[in-house]
DNA sequence: ATGATGTTGACCGGAATAGTCGTGAATTAC
DNA sequence: GTAATTCACGACTATTCCGGTCAACATCAT
């Protein structure tokens, strides 16, 4: 459901958060730090800037930042943009397409309100927050 | 996440429950009702039998019966067999690999398991009873 | 200008999904 | 026993999606 797509992403605007507290960030330092192929981490930098998540300036020092502030952006905006829309099945949310698929849909509507209610919960400070901590933790157990 | 191939299996038990009363239902008969292409129903209900979810019997008059009661079988059980592990990242489930990825795994996990709650409250009895209903109601409109 | 950087879209290989087909094996009816 | 019916299994193909690379172009700072 989730690829290498969303969490790259997801690692990505995470970065933004902890590092991009004074001027950009550059893609060649996501790359390292998040361990994202830079070439693919283009591509997501693209669609999250078209999306409105991120700025980008280039040039010389230039590079890439958070267009809003880390609280206001949720994962569930950051995956739905990245992943296009994470419905579990066909007929739910895609109205184009009257797919002759789907029984048992009402259990998955609820499955899904569920998931979108609990990703939507969860902002890129929280997640900083939680990778800022993670990283402590692993930096103190290498130094005992 | 779930495709025509999930589906298409548990339209088939759905079938299974609804018309399996007096001896087995053939491949044919499924495929027809339920708008499966019966070449491909083979491999789905091939599927089903090695998981042991339903009984096939050669020959003519032969067929597929469910292996257990309707009310024993979960929609989670079928969409599992059929789908494979149904965790949204990697991260989940799959302990062999010690993927890099997955941040955010703890808001997944609680979807996750949320979701298999869900889906494991869900029997082909219900399912069948709601498809009886559907029937019925179709049928009233075209009558007025 | 020029060089560093970002922007874009074309492209590719591999895996999974969605099917089809042909052949064989079991069971029943005659 | 033979024919008809139905499942059983595997090989094969087509299409789509995903992860990832590359090369050409645009833009900005100096």
């Amino acid at each position: 459901m989730i690829g290498t797509k969303g969490d790259y992403g997801v690692r990505a605007l995470i970065d933004l958060a902890m590092y991009g507290g004074d001027g950009p960030v550059q893609r060649a330092e996501i790359a390292r730090r998040q361990h994202v192929p830079e070439a693919y981490l283009d591509h997501l930098l693209a669609q999250l800037r078209r999306a409105g998540l991120i700025r980008s300036t280039r040039g010389p020092s230039g590079g890439h930042e958070l267009a809003r502030d880390a609280k206001e952006i949720t994962l569930l905006q950051v995956l739905e943009t990245l992943e296009g829309s994470l419905a579990p099945l066909p007929c739910l949310e895609d109205h184009d397409g009257e797919g002759t698929v789907c029984a048992q849909q009402w259990v998955w509507r609820e499955i899904y309100d569920d998931m979108r209610v609990r990703l939507g919960a969860v902002s890129l400070q929280n997640l900083a927050d939680r990778e800022r901590e993670r990283l402590l933790q692993t930096a103190l157990s290498y130094s005992i």
